[in-house]
DNA sequence: ATGGGGACATAAGCTGGCGTTATGAGTGAG
DNA sequence: CTCACTCATAACGCCAGCTTATGTCCCCAT
């Protein structure tokens, strides 16, 4: 019948960009479309016409409005939450990009592991802004003995590591753990299992894995003795997640890189008994030079808002 | 000196669009701009001054162009995975969106309560999508009641709905749990304490806690007994979230409304002790009419991939 | 009752971003 | 040496979204 419209395009055309989104929250938040249009710095035309096509993309009303505001309807405020979530991967990606482009008037230099530059860094940057906004920070990603050279030079103000062992010439205080776990898609056996898994068996299955030398490997490794069986190797934890969600086995990943995956039973964690899979994440900084001014606030955040360190 | 810019714009000004964010994880996938381009259905020119005018936005390189492909940067490695979360949370909002709208051509049709609907559903929607990819959903989002009317009155196909009794006139099947969690911002007493907490204490703090009434509200009284003192009332699982991430102090809420805030260590877990802060999450349908064709399929993804129920 | 003010809608015109086609230039393989 | 592949540049067109200017509705205060 009415095949008038197949979008057939990517998501892009289907999801409404992010300027309608931050409009959306705002009308929500303000309840009414002029407030949020002002608050945006657009007009309230602009907004009315924005909101307007939203609604048409989407085929959903998604605001009452009256004389005197509006108000989301229920499916409004379904959308509105899911856009919340768009909104806020925005915001670490702003904060992220941000710091990786190198300013010269950075007031704070940072050089930190892969895993926590991408995991844990944006939160504790957006955290940092609140408090003070007029700290401009740049981000340096590598490893260790990247993080330790940079501040030897004095390239950097703060780093972070993971590994169990600290740089030479480094001071270091132990922010986090992050543990390593064992998953699988919800259809595989082990899923059902009621009893955790040992040592024994997670050594003797074949793991979908990140590549030997990486952090997670040498975490496994050692916690198992030397052995670990690869059913794939991948480069990256994304990689590995996108094959365990495919149903391609157990595999063995930073609790970070798992958010909604967990919770929504998309992946589901099987226990593990009598095997140490963490390694400790470690804010460092040239012996002797303690973290002052803008380093000093950013430690204080990682360690879960305690600003002194001692 | 260079003071020259400061776009002082939303979000929208700073992070790429999700077109272009698309477009970096095809490139980042195929290792080409130009099949990157053919996948997403433009041109090469579009693709690269799209690219190009991305790395000038962020003012980071993103991606090393050769004669014979394209490679990710360091840089542009980790800026590709911020964008993959924003292209994932995308896709959660596409696929709930269009769910939402009534279709007349819906081959099921679900109704379901507001906590499965937000942070549950679309994530099934996906897999359903990646197995029956003919397969038009509509989804109502309602509380039990409403959920149960609609089954009845043959206007959905399949239902989910939370809290301790299933309403007359309908079979379910527990498909999970819905765990309430008590949190607090890292900085607060509780996050240190070493001891998990008790039912009588649990009762004696005033915490940040729905409306009277609302579901998670319901199962706290009656774990404690009847007694939960409120120190905020809000009307959301978000603002309740956002209250405890400002510090206001101990929040109960669903696991399913965290998902960073815990591993990234912005809001911490506080263990209860002797509590049975649960809820089940059930499937439902009328008495006799067990699901069948799409409605099963969809419930066997809900249950662990494992098709049958029975 | 009557005017004022807030809220949203509509209309007309401009602009810029993103798309297209057409072309050029560099590299490696047969 | 030519083909096949990569990416870059140029010239042009379209449309989404912005603006300003106006209209309508409703509530409230005088």
């Amino acid at each position: 019948m009415s095949e008038l419209e197949e979008p057939r395009g990517g998501l892009a055309h289907r999801v409404p960009d992010l300027g309608a989104l931050e409009l959306l929250l705002a009308v929500a938040r303000l309840g009414s479309l002029g407030r949020a249009a002002r608050e945006l710095g657009i007009t309230q035309p602009a907004a009315s016409s924005r909101v307007r096509s939203m609604e048409r993309q989407l085929g959903v009303a998604l605001v009452d409005r009256s004389p005197r505001g509006s108000r989301l309807t229920d499916a409004g405020a379904l959308v509105t939450d899911w856009a919340r979530r768009i909104v806020e991967a925005a915001e670490v990606f702003d904060v992220g990009a941000q710091a990786l482009r190198d300013r010269r008037d950075s007031r704070l230099r940072v050089a930190a592991s892969m895993t926590i530059a991408e995991y844990l860094l944006p939160g504790w940057l957006i955290a940092l802004r609140a408090e003070r906004p007029d700290t401009a920070v740049s981000l340096l990603a590598g490893n260790s003995t990247i993080v330790a050279e940079r501040l030897l030079a004095d390239e950097a103000d703060l780093g972070f590591v993971e590994g169990p062992t600290v740089p030479a010439g480094l001071d270091a205080v132990v922010i986090a753990h992050d543990h390593l776990i064992v998953v699988t898609a919800p259809g595989h056996p082990w899923a059902r299992r009621r009893r955790p898994l040992d040592a024994a068996e997670l050594a003797s299955t074949p793991l979908i894995l990140r590549e030997k030398g990486s952090g997670t490997r040498q975490v496994l490794e050692s916690a198992l003795g030397g052995l670990a069986r690869p059913l794939i190797e991948l480069s990256s934890t994304t990689a590995v997640k996108s094959s365990a969600l495919s149903g391609a086995g157990p595999a063995v990943l930073s609790e970070l890189a798992l958010g909604e995956e967990l919770s929504a039973r998309r992946l589901v964690r099987i226990p593990v008994d009598g095997v140490r899979l963490r390694r400790a994440l470690r804010a460092v900084w040239p012996t002797g030079h303690r973290p002052a001014g803008p380093a000093r606030d950013l430690l204080g955040l990682t360690r879960g808002g305690t600003p002194a360190v001692d």
